[in-house]
DNA sequence: GGACAATATGTCAGTGCCTGACATTCGGCA
DNA sequence: TGCCGAATGTCAGGCACTGACATATTGTCC
């Protein structure tokens, strides 16, 4: 993250003739931990696999491993977070015409018609994200850290909704109101998607655009007055 | 704002002549376990707090800690545990002919008043939850694990709003989707108060209960359209 | 190509959270 | 009083994580 002068500045992915070895050598380096740890956890769990197994399936010391990453949990969700700031990129470049939950919902589709589309490493992003969604929500401990990821990413969705309506988040509540409300309807969706993977297949990513438009299009009726009736 | 001061009495707090000496001593160490645990994270702050420590405060042993409690987190949580049984109670008692984000509200409203006329223990337990609150917000440990319980109440009240309303949770998502959004303006207004009593006073139980009331106003506004003009 | 500076990595020692196994003490009850 | 079961203490150990220091590798300037 340490960016030189000489770097050039790219916002996202950098596949690049520009860096030299050093900076190529320590993005394979991590780009394995991650891959290597995802393995690993879907195979033994994620309780059950040390920081000495995935460095030393990487053949790097542990101590470099926590150079990489801060904590085990971090490993894990590294390639959620690579999905949250492509969903960041996406909700910033809403147009303006799009109402606020528009704009969410538009962004959160695009991000993931974008993650099923992108054959980047030789496995597909979209399997390893899916994946991922379903070893988070049955490992306790990745759940506590993905949720607190997602109160992180709530902060930065409500200054790009306040900017985008031209409104000062400390006196109008809507923005922070609006970006939590996201945050629910998305996690339930993702709670959904992961218990019906569960006695299904995967589903593939369609099935959780589905999942997450039918759980925004409850949105105003779960609201409104009584259900029954 | 319908005040029921028809309070139910502890559904399973037995404060009890009726305990035995042993099950009264396990109390006893038990809460002040909690006690000293909170006085130390107050002072020192979570992370430079040692089980030792804690353990030490209560001249038990270590291994003792953790027979009472399954990790560090939880007893800091403790506290907070408890209001949240109270809001099931108070929300499981709402009538009928509420809908359901009324329930909601006012269970929550409840339970904050509840607290704050609770002179339990020797320190009031308002102020504990105030305290810890701040606390939970300024500790990124404690809010991951804070956010992984609120999660699993959402599960119970989306099974309570879903028999309230005479539905099957697994075909309407509304109740799903209610306990998602509420858990959000909730977690949105302890924000917003955590960072308020940052700055100024810690404000007291009453200011907590117009901050979540006026983050609740804002929900139907912030979903409603466009919001300039 | 060689020397130097910067940076990445390895090694080592140590702390703290948490757990299983076993011994010891204490409360409940005949 | 004496027994049984529950609570507690003690001990050993694993694993996550960190600071300090030594070593190796890379970029750069000559």
């Amino acid at each position: 993250m340490t960016a030189r002068l000489t770097d050039p500045v790219h916002p996202g992915a950098v596949l690049g003739p520009a860096l030299g070895l050093r900076e190529r050598k320590k993005r394979r380096t991590r780009d394995a931990l991650v891959e290597a740890a995802h393995q690993l956890f879907l195979v033994q769990g994620y309780a059950h696999t040390t920081v000495d197994e995935i460095a030393a399936a990487v053949d790097v010391s542990q101590r470099t491993f926590f150079r990489y990453f801060a904590n085990k949990d971090e490993v894990a969700l590294a390639v959620l977070a690579e999905a949250e700031d492509h969903f960041i990129a996406h909700l910033r470049a809403r147009p303006a015409a799009e109402t606020p939950i528009q704009a969410l919902r538009n962004a959160i589709v695009l991000t993931w018609r974008e993650l099923g589309a992108a054959p980047e490493g030789g496995a597909s992003t979209i399997t390893t994200a899916l994946e991922l969604i379903q070893l988070i929500e049955t490992t306790p401990t990745l759940l506590a850290a993905h949720l607190r990821r997602i109160t992180e990413q709530e902060l930065v969705v409500t200054g790009i909704l306040a900017e985008r309506e031209g409104l000062d988040p400390a006196e109008d509540l809507r923005p922070r109101v609006m970006a939590a409300v996201f945050s629910g309807v998305l996690r339930s969706a993702h709670l959904s998607w992961s218990a019906e993977a569960d006695t299904a297949g995967t589903g593939g990513p369609e099935s959780m655009i589905q999942l997450i438009e039918r759980h925004f299009d409850q949105l105003g009726p779960a609201l409104t007055g009584r259900w029954r009736g």
